[in-house]
DNA sequence: GCAGAATGCTCGCTTTTGAGCGGAAAATAC
DNA sequence: GTATTTTCCGCTCAAAAGCGAGCATTCTGC
């Protein structure tokens, strides 16, 4: 057998198995236990999987939780402040939007404490946090879950936020720029977000700063449709500096 | 076993079991207990659960409060084997809708292996079991999060199901009887229980014995308009009987 | 036969596991 | 309540399993 068709195959059989030890494989293929190791550090190399003590386990498997918490800890330290302000920004009595996101989240988790505030959200991360938090009517949207990110999303979000008015709309975004606006990679993501920004009197774009200048390739919301930006102090001072020429007020803590 | 395929069984029995002891999990894998230890101090850094003297419970919020888990155990074994055979009759590409409820969680445990499955649901816990079902559609019905039961209940709920048709509803009671049918102490439940009901062509009734016969104030939907009936073998015959002559097909397993 | 690639082998090194022991935490007795 | 017993935990050390790197061997195409 040909090395390139025994690294097929081993991924091929990871893709039944999941898992894979170096003698199962070694078995399995008839090759020296060294040839295995060889062929999995190449797999691995390329991305194919992921490599434990003892044997191999399939990348999408690997990542599955870890991808989200992963992503989550990037920049964890910063989301935690702009959690923290944008939570300050909200007042008792106020009926808010959260968006699905590892940055609203955290919004939420100052929220605990507080009282006599209603949420919506589409993140059932987010209503998770606030499951104990009785002073928090939490209102969920509804629609197709999103396994990976625990997001919700679809005609029935859309439908759901047609009904509401809140006061306020906290929004993630992965790409936010002072001509462009708000823009988002995923075509499917943009309608919710377009809904809640619609249905909000006031929006803030919550976000830490390596979002910041960024454009994706579908529009969500123009910048005169945005009113405050809030982000870490990291963001560089001439790019501040465009928002608020464009009329944003922008808070950086 | 590998020791990482070790750690994802220890959380996935967890999910399954929601506690176990360090002696238990070491016979269940046959390593020693100190090797249990090791990995649950890992898993624990992660995140993943929480550890006690002794042993070890999930730490995620879809593990729900001592309140909720406590109901949730009464009549454990039954419902676990009500959610096993509701499960079956369920057939690959149908839609179908899941109440809210502690019986009917024992079915989506069920359907985590299964594909081509849409799942309706309102409950968030039934969400969170079936997040990494990838052959799974899960669609949220929205509205207002009832803290201590993790359901979605109220207007938004109940438009949502108004758009909705599904093959069977699964629907979870406190009480059922052969005269007065499906009946419910809260009323704010009632609707969204009719309007599962009335969006479904064919519905299962879920329930333990200890259900059975009982009448609460609020009607739901007459005998007339549920077809089947999965409750646990410990039902007296004669209460079977007369539901069966109400026309319904009673499974008891 | 020869060059280059693939494979197999050996040897220290690292990671994981199992066992023992002192101390902490729960359970039980008083 | 307190004291005693039992169970469980964390720590350390040693054995076992697995690993990477370098080198020898085999295979392949010229």
């Amino acid at each position: 057998m040909l090395a390139f068709e025994r690294k097929i195959q081993i991924v091929e059989f990871l893709r039944k198995h999941r898992v894979a030890s170096v003698s199962q494989l070694s078995k399995e293929f008839n090759v020296h236990e060294t040839t295995i190791r060889r062929d999995l550090a190449e797999l691995e190399k390329e991305g194919f999987l992921h490599r434990t003590h003892g044997g191999v386990v399939v990348d999408q498997w690997f990542n599955s939780e870890p991808s989200f918490s992963e992503r989550a800890n990037e920049q964890l330290d910063e989301k935690k402040r702009i959690g923290k302000k944008a939570a300050e920004m909200i007042e008792d009595g106020d009926h808010i939007i959260l968006d699905s996101g590892t940055t609203t989240i955290h919004i939420a988790r100052n929220l605990v404490n507080r009282s006599n505030i209603t949420v919506v959200t589409n993140d059932i991360n987010i209503a998770a946090e606030l499951r104990n938090a009785k002073g928090i009517r939490v209102i969920v949207t509804g629609g197709l879950l999103y396994h990976e990110s625990f997001m919700l999303n679809g005609m029935i979000t859309d439908q759901v936020l047609e009904s509401l008015h809140v006061r306020k709309a906290f929004i993630a975004t992965p790409a936010i720029h002072p001509q462009y606006g708000l823009t988002h990679p995923e075509a499917e993501l943009v309608p919710t977000k377009q809904g809640m920004i619609r249905v909000a009197k006031e929006i803030f774009v919550v976000t830490d700063h390596t979002k910041i200048g960024k454009v994706s390739l579908h529009t969500v919301a123009p910048i005169d449709q945005l009113h405050h930006l809030i982000t870490g102090s990291e963001a560089p001072e001439s790019q501040i500096q465009q928002f608020k020429q464009a009329d944003l007020n922008v808070v950086t803590v």
